[in-house]
DNA sequence: CTTGACACAGTAAACGTTTTCTGATAGGGT
DNA sequence: ACCCTATCAGAAAACGTTTACTGTGTCAAG
């Protein structure tokens, strides 16, 4: 590689005031030399060895970002958003799985450490690093995550409370007045705040909760199944279900479906999440989409912001998600619309 | 961060013995000293600083890994198979996505070199980077891909000749004779592989395809619709549809559905991919699984056998695939199959 | 005419490693 | 007793930057 010592030596001036001029140092350089110098520079092709510019300036560009499951559907999409951000001003990622088993998750900070990058960003992992606070809270870090909740003012959070009212209210909309519940994992803190923003939302319009109208599930589609099952048995059925997620929701589908009943028109059904899963059922299922992009965006400025100004304020941030309306609870839709909804999932 | 200055005054000896035990390096250097200093080093916590070693040795444990989609269904699969093994190694991943329009695509790979990395991966990125083969042939590389093909002594490619013929061959297993086809977009060099495939399989059968048993598709649910009902007008129906992915078999399957027909039953349906969609739909989708951990895992310990050994005799790697039965060429299934698919396609 | 300030450029030190070179000690063969 | 070799340890140079410091020359204010 063409190092800064050629192109000074090219340009006939000093290392030091190409440095100046190549680093957008704010230091005094001529017009005239400054043209030159980039004229050089250009014309050799001259990129500057990062790993001395870091052992020098103990910065290296690098961002770690650490994540529970890489090939989740919702964790690429993050990252592609916090990355569109990032690659504008330089940086890069070292985007690392953390699988939810291996032991080896302290390790991995103190490696990245080692490279030292210059902030982190936990998506859904903040749980299990926290043994290496002490490393961590010496760089800005930025959270961001759904399952879990551990009040940090570096979390960048979806509104869970707003998104699970907005697809209730979207049933009662349509005139439900009996709706089920089928709750996710109980372990998981999101799990019980989509399950109190259903009781809430029922409450506040004077709506009663039959007892075996709320099932708890697991989060997957087998689950969904069960637990439909049961509410099904249940003497005063409900006219719709809402799943915790789409796995729920897509296996609450297909036990309505196995009971001889029609959805929407016998009972509707809604999911949370905006999974595949949702768009290629059929029906396709009414849900709510997080806007993961933009998350992973925010998280990138949130971070940048802690870059430049060290000291600041930071509070928790709730991100709010859409309602997107499908087939599931009585929207009229053709082929077309599972098509495009495809499409747009996997190319965006 | 403690240095290796430190550790060497702690332990009273200099830092070139220090350097020499840390590294690995197989300089003698006595069982003695060299117990305390890995005694000393583990205590006060030392990490090398990858900068200074960087600087040093021209070498900086990062590999950069170039992609297209990162939130495709198959990037982050194999992304998560080269990580598998490069971590084990101590190396880093410098993840980037390149989207296809963007004409940022041959600054990355000078950036990347600017962090010196010590390898590259291409995953279905090589076409648009080749404007920078005259830095990528400096360093290591491998090129894992699917779509498009040029030849290259570095490739991973999946054996789509062999895999296609798996999915036919199932076909004609099952007795089918009248097998009619969906290809997929005509500018991609694996249709025409595909395609070939199913032509020389029903050729060594002895099978005789119509003429309008061959549709020319787009990779997509719309176009597998539209080719399907072209394929159910023509006078002599086909008894057997093989689509050269998911998708476009996805199309195909509620193009039937929607003519009155059953699957299996009256037309068997065939894709390719393992997509999720393939194990979501109902019923669910007979199709070829392709290895995409393990070509991550291949790439990776490819690209460290180069590194090791500087020169060397390289050859295309053709990667055999996987049938996966499902319901929709006749295998009897229930319910859980659709979660138990799913649920590994989404969990490993 | 002096003084100070300012705009610009260069010198050299420093960042934390690895590695070459030099040196010291010990042991074994003559 | 001598030399040679092997084993170990340290001194110091080098990697390519950034930046504090020093040194010019110019120009305006006194």
């Amino acid at each position: 590689m063409v190092t800064i010592k050629e192109v000074a030596h090219i340009a006939g001036v000093s290392i030091a005031t190409v440095s100046r001029v190549l680093s957008n140092s704010d230091y005094p350089v001529s017009q005239q030399t400054r043209a030159t110098i980039l004229k050089v520079a250009g014309e050799v092709g001259y990129s500057p060895n990062r790993a001395a510019r870091s052992l020098r300036t103990e910065r290296s560009s690098l961002i770690g970002v650490i994540l529970d499951n890489f090939s989740s559907q919702w964790a690429p999409v993050i990252v592609r958003g916090i990355q569109d951000v990032l690659l504008k001003k330089g940086y890069f990622t070292l985007v690392v799985n953390i699988p939810w088993e291996k032991h080896s998750r302290a390790d991995v900070v103190k490696d990245l450490m080692g490279h030292s990058v210059d902030a982190f960003v936990f998506v859904e992992t903040w749980y299990p690093v926290r043994e290496r606070l002490d490393m961590i809270n010496k760089k800005p870090y930025v959270i961001v995550h759904r399952l879990f909740h551990e009040s940090d003012p570096h979390s960048i959070i979806p509104d869970e409370t707003y998104n699970s009212s907005l697809v209730v209210k979207h049933l009662l909309d349509l005139g439900h007045e009996k709706v089920a519940y089928i709750a996710g994992d109980a372990n998981y803190f999101s799990s019980s705040q989509r399950l109190g923003a259903y009781l809430d939302t029922m409450r506040a319009a004077g709506l009663g909760i039959r007892d075996g109208w709320i099932a708890q599930g697991e989060w997957c589609i087998p689950s969904g199944y069960q637990c439909a099952q049961r509410i099904l048995s249940h003497v005063e059925m409900p006219s719709a279900i809402v799943a915790a997620n789409d796995g729920l929701a897509y296996g609450a589908l297909l036990a309505v479906l196995d009971a001889g009943l029609k959805v929407p028109d016998d009972i509707a059904i809604v999911g949370y999440d905006n999974n595949d899963i949702s768009c290629i059922s059929n029906p396709t299922i009414t849900t709510v989409s997080l806007p993961l992009f933009l998350m992973g965006q925010i998280a990138a400025e949130n971070l940048l912001c802690q870059l430049q100004t060290s000291d600041r304020e930071y509070a928790e941030q709730l991100i709010p998600g859409e309602l997107i309306v499908r087939q599931s609870c009585g929207a009229p839709e053709g082929v077309e619309v599972y098509a495009r909804d495809f499409l747009r999932a996997t190319a965006e």
